[in-house]
Formats: C-alpha cells, sequence, structure tokens
DNA sequence: TCTAAACAATTAGAATAATAACTATTAGTT
DNA sequence: AACTAATAGTTATTATTCTAATTGTTTAGA
C-alpha cells in the first residue's frame, strides 16, 4: 500500500500537523476546550495588557475575523473571556480573560509543554536547534 | 505584541500546517475540489489495482471512517470516483478513479509540486536531507 | 455450529472555520 | 466639511470533520 511519493515535505507536515493537533485537543478535552480555544486564551491572557483586538488573534492565529467573532462569541458564553469597546476607537473591542479561565492558564501550558516534549524528546540537542532554525526559516518564507 | 513562547516546536508546525494546507487548497481550487481530496484522489489512482477500501484511506490521511464516507459520497456524486463491493467481502467497498478525475491528477501533481517546491527552496541540499530525516522520525514517534 | 466479538461502512447531529455580504467607525483627500 | 477608503467586527450560509449510534458482514471461540 506504499505510494510514490511525490511531495514528501508537504506530506509530512500536514501529518505531522494533523496528529498533533489531535494530541493537543485530546490533552486539554477534559476543560471542556479544544486546543485551539486554549492557545487564544493563553495569547490573550499573555497580552491583555497590550490592549489586544480580535484583528490581532485573527492576525497570530491565521483564522478569519469570522473565525474569530463566532470562537469569542462562544468564549464569552463560558464566561471565560469579556469583550470591551475601547473609548479611544469604537471599531475595536479590547479582550480580557476572566478569573474561570486563569485558573485554567497553567494546565493548559503543562498539557501543551507535554505534547511539546513528544516531539523533541526523540531528537539530539543539535537536531533540535537546526530544526527550530529551519522551521522559522519556512514559516517566515510563507507569510 | 510578542509572547512569551512556551511551546515553540507546536507552535511552529500548527502554523506551517495552516499555512500550506491553505496554500495548497488555493493552488486546486480551480478544479472545484480542495487539497485533500485531491490528495485522497491522487493516492486511490496511485492504489487502485492494490484493493484499496476506506479503511485505508481512513489509516493513510488520519481521518474517520464517517469523514471518509462522506468525502468519498461526494467525489463520487460529483463524478470522479466510484465505489464497488468486492466479491470476497461484502462488508467493503473497493475504491476507483473515474476518467474525469484521471484527467485532473496530473494538474494536482504540478500543483502541490509547486507548494512543497515553496518549502524547501530556500534550504540547502543538507538542510533537505536534515529536514527529512527529522520529520520522519517525528512522523514515527508520534503515530 | 452458533454465538459473540470484531470489522467496514453509514447516518444523524454537533462543532469549527471558511466565504460573502453587511453595519458601523475611523482616516485620508479634496 | 464632505466624500471616499480602509478598518473592525458581525451575520448567514456552506463545507469539513468529528462523535455516537446503527446496520450488516465476517471471524473466532465454546
Amino acid at each position: 500500500m506504499q505510494s510514490r511519493e511525490i511531495t514528501p515535505y508537504l506530506d509530512l507536515f500536514q501529518i505531522i500537523g494533523l496528529k498533533l493537533k489531535k494530541r493537543a485537543d485530546e490533552s486539554i478535552k477534559e476543560q471542556g476546550l479544544n486546543a485551539q480555544q486554549g492557545k487564544v486564551i493563553d495569547y490573550i491572557y499573555q497580552n491583555q495588557n497590550n490592549h489586544i483586538i480580535q484583528k490581532n488573534l485573527a492576525d497570530r492565529f491565521h483564522l478569519r475575523g469570522a473565525s474569530i467573532t463566532t470562537m469569542l462569541q462562544g468564549l464569552e458564553q463560558k464566561g471565560f473571556i469579556e469583550r470591551k469597546i475601547p473609548a479611544n476607537n469604537e471599531r475595536q473591542k479590547n479582550i480580557y480573560v476572566l478569573p474561570k479561565a486563569i485558573e485554567l492558564i497553567e494546565e493548559f501550558q503543562d498539557s501543551f509543554r507535554k505534547v511539546e516534549e513528544e516531539i523533541v524528546q526523540i531528537l539530539t540537542e543539535e537536531e533540535k536547534q537546526i530544526l527550530k532554525e529551519i522551521l522559522i526559516k519556512i514559516n517566515e518564507r510563507l507569510s
């Protein structure tokens, strides 16, 4: 069942990405959220003093504005975040995490660190270094 | 807007995966399909003499059986593939591509090769080699 | 052999994220 | 000041994939 591979890098990135997504989702399922939502809450928490707006989240996570709207409406309804229109620009909404989310952030980070560890634990220090450099290079090339 | 990064590898894989997916989708949008569907058709074409069944596709593409059912129903309705119950096992369905799909496969492959090229063109031969080895290692570790 | 377990595929219903069309606000130009 | 561009966010609709439950078939053990 081995197929002729014409795009090995593309295929490997897609499959690894999928597997990682599933592992990360699994690891925080208990908190009633998926990995994407956990990452977003973590990011908001780290940046809420910088007056981040929904546009920033769309850029950072490579999602469309409409998708961010839907996701944040969900997180707001569940009581994890709040959105406030800032005084200086009524088009925008600043995002803040609520206590209910802050309680979970340490757990998220632990879970994500464990998935991360699964990726890198089989690599030598040198391989880790090279991989990181190459991934950063590819990511910049694609943006 | 720089956030403290606790899981750089996880984040890079996720973002690169997302960007590649979008590029690949874009590159075969003209044919009325998305990248996943194109990859599946290509895979069926390469393997249709091996009597592949839906289960094989689910394994190869890391999708649930139900998702394969839905996708193949769509491809069948659009006239790209056909499914036949084999004589020796009525639980299964063998998958075959139809002429309408075969016409497109060369175009798919060209499109995917171009996306692949975008990934690797900025790397040296040595970096490409190392990256491939590491990706294979990680992929095996995660499976 | 018959019965239970495993297997392959399907359906219904939910979640996520996309596009396109839209409202409202702000910034820039004349 | 008034008009036009651009910007931020929302809504409705569509597409994709998931889980859980279900049908039907095959395999294996008592």
